[in-house]
DNA sequence: CGCATCCTTGAGGGCCATCAAAATGCGTGG
DNA sequence: CCACGCATTTTGATGGCCCTCAAGGATGCG
């Protein structure tokens, strides 16, 4: 199925999991899954959608725009914080919390952003009924931790320029698969001061590291927008291979072993 | 029940996940674990387990000693390498290959480790006639994926002497739920060079970072013996807060969820 | 006792943080 | 349409953390 028609059939949930594992959900389960909201919100630029700390009985899907996780720094609330994980539509941000219940971080938008949030008294029935969708929903978990590893790898073996380069690589990616990435770049409500949080540098080291991206010719990064021509030369300067993202590459591995 | 009745009544399993969520299962649902093993296997020193990339049908669960999850420097292979995670006794290492089936990360000894390995069919089992038992071994995984979220804050917000002290902490607390912490500190096969691979550093400056600890009287390091007489001192130090390992504090609150 | 591994120390240089200030773009309201 | 305020971006200067290369010292094992 095309994300067009997929998005026709489940306007709220069509992007989860598109590119990656939705191929082995059957209809039924993908309409459990667009059943599964009981509450659809928008929210503006940077507003904090759930606090660290707190005991949450539902979690939220992206459907539109962008969101952070992340942690204030302690000193310091509110002025420098550290970004843990960008997150684009289609993505079941925190439904770690449904096994966990307490949320380690916190959940903002990044831009204006379209949520959804399910109760987990409807998660919890949907896995004693649909055990192989149970599956799945610990497998989107899972594919969160997989990125985790590649940011703390990416924090530790590279500089500044490649750190950013390798987000612009992994957002494109990412977009890619839920089919709001161009042919030659994408758009961000992201600003300097978020690459840094998330490079784990400063806003005046994010502008000097984007100049040298913009002198190498590896990425343009204009108020959001960002702009790679040669997209091999992008994700080879990051040092970046989209394994980690489990797309559409290894859908007939996983696909085999989803046929339960 | 005490770690040691836990451990006589399941000698390889009695340390999963001991002083978190193994409260809230059944005398059953441990029986069930401790059958889980295929074969236990004993290991040398820095041998490699599992191979990044590797599609696997069966899971590693700590039973003794260390293991670290990394990955080799894409330039030069063997040399530099990038540290994910650390385990420690009792911890069912690369659990999340059974869900995604492909490692994107290497699974090495650290020292020598006695090793229990789970065919996933096994699993798959135990999943379809136990589902509250499935919901814990995914809560496990999400326990990996909190720990790798601290890593990155560590990474990104700490100087290299706080994230040794960091590291240090948090080993010291999970040993310490599996009983194996001494009072004023604890034993490991790490090296300094290690220290760095997990703090993103060179053996160099870890050396440097070493002393520097030591100097200020936070924590010594000696051969792997890690000693702090003041452990609020080292906590304080690496702004080291335990509550993202959601250990007994957190039990309380995890059991009532827990009892479907 | 010899060897391998690990630890330790020095010197030089590069990446990055910090402080400070100015320029640019953008929405609001006059 | 212009003025204004505000967030964001840009640039400079200084200093500190950390990398790299190099060499020597300690420890443990056969």
């Amino acid at each position: 199925m095309t994300l067009e028609e997929e998005l026709e059939r489940f306007p709220l949930t069509g992007r989860f999991l598109f590119g990656r594992l939705r191929e082995t959900l059957s209809l039924e389960e993908r309409a459990a899954i667009e059943a599964l909201p009981e509450e659809i919100a928008t929210f503006e630029n940077s507003v904090r959608v759930v606090e660290a700390g707190t005991v949450s009985d539902r979690s939220t899907l992206l459907i539109e725009g962008f969101m952070m996780r992340g942690l204030d720094h302690m000193d310091r609330p509110g002025e420098q914080r550290s970004a843990l994980s960008l997150h684009v539509p289609g993505d079941f941000v925190d439904l770690h919390c449904f096994a966990l219940k307490r949320l380690d971080h916190n959940v903002d938008t990044v831009g204006p952003a379209r949520l959804a949030f399910v109760p987990h008294t409807k998660l919890q029935d949907v896995l004693a009924t649909m055990p192989h969708l149970g599956r799945l929903l610990w497998s989107s978990t899972l594919l969160d931790a997989a990125m985790h590893r590649q940011w703390i790898m990416k924090l530790e073996q590279l500089t500044t320029p490649r750190r950013i380069a390798h987000i612009f690589a992994e957002i494109w990616r990412r977009l890619d698969m839920v089919g709001l990435a161009g042919p030659d770049g994408f758009d961000t409500p992201l600003t300097q001061a978020d690459l840094a949080d998330m490079s784990g540098s400063t806003a005046v080291h994010a502008n000097r590291a984007l100049r040298e991206l913009r002198e190498k010719g590896v990425a343009e990064f204009r108020r959001g927008r960002v702009i790679a021509s040669d997209r091999a030369a992008l994700e080879d300067y990051a040092d970046f291979s989209a394994d980690y993202l489990y797309g559409e590459g290894q859908l007939a591995i996983e696909a085999k072993h989803y046929a339960i």
